[in-house]
RNA sequence: GCGCCCGUAGCUCAGUUGGAUAGAGCAUCUGCCUUCUAAGCAGAGGGUCGCGUGUUCGAAUCACGCCGGGCGCGCCA
């Protein structure tokens, strides 16, 4: 609600300074810049427009205001407009209304997205690859990225979520040397292995053990590596045998690992799929045809495919906006600058072409489609398709459909790839959709020393120097996402049975039924672990630590679960209440009235939910809905002791009290919802 | 060397796209459960917003230059 009468407002405020001052002033118009007064008592937006305009007319600021002010006219939601200070213009909102309309928005919200037509947006998150367990920094990926796509669906948007698994990669055929080389298994032996619960974790300490492996005897690493990577790309023999073994049973894990914290996804796109059905071959022709792409006859690079440096900086500035350096200094720049290797002079493929032939398929621009069949190992209740190269499901949904846009999330160590494949795209003429490439990046998660320790990890002297020591797959170093989750489920537990003894030990009617005393510690250590992770700023370094993210008080995400608790309790207590006819001049009497400031910022608070989401999407900042749920769980938590709700003796008072705990309640949970938790009945 | 990111309270971080008196959480100290769940609330201490110059009516925010830290730049993915 706020959003919309703010829009409503910088509208009004545009239409009325265009007319009344004139178009030579155009460019003032389409920066009209609100803001929260610091005070409530100065209204709810305010305008410092008149500043700027005061430049242009040559005119004191507070005369311009006055001005606006008095010739603006009606703004819907809007009860007044007053200049204060120096010039700024505060509006204050129509309370009784304001509260009628977001009670009235909250019924009426529809959440999913069922309209067929909308275009489709397509998040890509977690894409780990599949020959270990998933770390801290995974979790952190999966994390923003699922609750970007819920954020995305709240505004309404049509978001299909995937996840691209390189099971044809170096990563893989590390783990399948380990198997056949170190541990000398058969595919048989393999297959059974991958069956036990804990396959992730075996391959996680067999991964660190052949990179150890591998770093004895470089000349031998390359050799097998080479081998095996091919064998596997071209699907023969034993090893292409067991790493799809190890592929499909770690995706399996992984999924499940996701599934706790609410994650899911509606396709795995296959790196073999890519290469099976020759994707890149596709992609090839395009881009040497469209001259994107130009083979090298001499120096360093002969007998290369690559992409010109020029066209991968055109793209970097040209997102600078203003800035227009001189073409001189653009051409002298990239001189130094080095082209983009995309097919090697042993003819294969790097990494960066593969994406771009995956990226154009995104946006419907290659001209060739996956089948897809139904992941058969999803974790209950979930339908997970796959991209495959045999004959597919022809019941499955059309994953090939053009995407409108396109996150990646991906860390912020590989923005620069993510810059040449944009920069693929452009070259290639699809200047719109390089553009709705967005790569969704975010710092890595490291652990701080003491962290480390606690793992029983040893440090290098130079990692002793630093602040912080970095996560690591290859080492076999990181804190496991299961690990973690099994320590914050039991931390939770624990927690709950210090707290409400009565909750744990079964005695009467307080006691909790034994599915609460399994689901509600889940709910809770899902709610710290995924607001710990949210409630950094994207590109942020998340230091992580056992304390910090174990903590249930504070900004946390139990903390907001706790609010919603709260207020449950009560309204379970006052059912009955809400039934007293509450009369709009009540509200608007006790909004307005001596002690009405603090509930009208509450319920403000409440109504700002679509602006905090509006906010989340323009900056790509899922972390700024984090902060606007702590917020208004810190609000209600202030109202909760200044008011005693069911011992308010006016009975309409205390009516609205509990149509507000509603209203709170309502934001509260759509909030939490967008974050990927949920408020349990009790904690 | 080039490019990107970061530097705000003892610690960890916000700061809504330049605005009114720089905010939270943690930690420390002091209060508050016979009262809707104390995973809470109130209060206190704690700041040259890395440094400098500039742009502006107005700068933590923008520009330039330093200082300090991180990351990326491979015929790896």
């Amino acid at each position: 609600m706020y959003l919309t009468i703010t829009k409503r407002l910088k509208e009004a405020l545009a239409a009325h300074i265009r007319a009344k001052y004139g178009a030579a002033l155009g460019d003032v118009v389409p920066n009209i810049v609100l803001e929260r007064p610091p005070k409530i008592e100065m209204g709810e937006a305010a305008s410092p427009v008149a500043f700027e305009l005061a430049k242009r007319l040559k005119k004191a600021p507070r005369m311009i205001a006055q001005e606006i002010a008095s010739g603006l006219g009606a703004v819907g939601g809007i009860a007044r407009v007053e200049v204060a200070g120096a010039g700024y213009l505060n509006a204050f909102f129509d309370r009784g209304e304001f509260w009628a309309k977001t009670a009235e928005e909250d019924s009426h919200r529809v959440t999913e997205n069922t309209e067929e037509r909308k275009e489709k947006i397509i998040v890509e998150h977690t894409s780990i690859n599949p020959n270990k367990a998933a770390h801290i920094g995974h979790v952190r990926n999966a994390v923003l990225g699922d609750t970007f796509a819920r954020i995305l669906k709240f505004s309404g948007k049509r978001v299909q979520i995937q996840n691209y698994i390189d099971n044809t990669g170096v990563q893989v055929a590390d783990v399948v040397i380990g198997f056949l080389q170190m541990e000398k298994r058969t595919p048989i032996g393999v297959m059974q292995l991958a069956r036990e619960p804990k396959f992730d974790y075996y391959c996680w300490d067999l991964y660190a053990k052949a990179t150890h492996f591998f770093a004895e005897d470089k000349a031998r690493a390359a050799k097998l590596r080479g081998e095996t990577l091919k064998a596997i790309e071209e699907g023969r023999g034993e090893d292409a045998e067991i790493g799809q073994v190890v592929g499909d049973a770690i995706v399996g894990c992984h999924l499940r690992t996701m599934a706790r914290l609410g994650i899911h996804y509606e396709l795995l796109a296959r790196e073999s799929e890519i290469l099976h059905l020759h994707f890149w071959d596709a992609a090839f022709e395009m881009l040497k045809k469209s001259g994107a792409i130009q083979f090298v006859t001499a120096g360093k690079m002969a007998g290369c495919w690559v992409m010109p440096s020029s066209d991968t900086k055109k793209e970097k500035t040209k997102t600078n906006t203003e800035n227009t350096e001189s073409a001189e200094d653009t051409e002298k720049e990239s001189e130094h600058e080095q082209d983009k290797i995309i097919v090697r002079s042993n003819g294969t493929v790097t990494y960066v072409g593969k994406d771009i032939a995956y990226q154009l398929w995104k946006f419907g621009l290659l001209g060739k489609d996956f089948k897809y069949a139904k992941w058969k190992n999803a974790p209950e209740g979930d339908e997970v398709w796959y991209t495959t190269a045999d004959a597919g499901d022809a019941s499955a949904p059309h994953f090939g459909e053009a995407a409108e846009a396109v996150y990646n999330v991906i860390d912020t160590r590989q923005s620069y790839l993510q810059d040449v494949v944009a920069a693929g795209l452009a070259a290639l003429g699809h200047k719109e959709q390089a553009e709705k490439s967005i790569h969704l990046s975010y710092a890595f998660v490291v652990l701080t020393p003491r962290c480390a320790a606690e793992l029983g990890y040893e440090l290098s002297e130079e990692e002793s120097r630093k602040p912080y020591v970095e996560v690591s797959g290859r080492k076999g170093f990181g804190v496991k996402a299961d690990d973690l989750l099994d320590k914050l489920e039991a931390a939770a537990h624990s927690e709950v049975e210090k707290r409400r003894p009565e909750a744990m030990e079964a005695l009467g009617s307080t006691g909790w039924t034994a599915d609460e005393r399994k689901v509600i510690p889940h709910k809770i250590a899902v709610a710290a672990l995924r607001f710990f992770l949210l409630k950094f700023t994207r590109n942020s370094v998340i230091a992580f630590d056992f304390e910090d993210a174990v903590s249930f008080t504070g900004e946390t995400g139990p903390y907001c679960q706790y609010a919603v608790v709260r207020i449950r309790g009560i309204r379970r207590k006052g059912a009955g209440g809400e039934n007293v006819a509450l009369a709009p001049e009540t509200v608007a009497a006790i909004l307005n009235g001596a002690d009405g400031n603090d509930l009208w910022e509450l319920i403000l608070h409440a109504g700002a939910l679509d602006y905090a989401v509006d906010a989340a999407i323009g900056a790509q900042e899922p972390a700024f809905v984090a902060k606007y749920t702590f917020q208004l769980a810190q609000a209600f938590n202030n109202f909760y002791h200044e008011h005693n709700i069911l011992r308010e003796e006016d009975a309409q008072k205390r009516a609205f009290f509990l149509a507000l705990c509603g209203l709170v309640e309502a934001q509260l949970v759509r909030a939490l919802d967008l974050l990927g938790i949920e408020a349990p009945e009790k904690m």
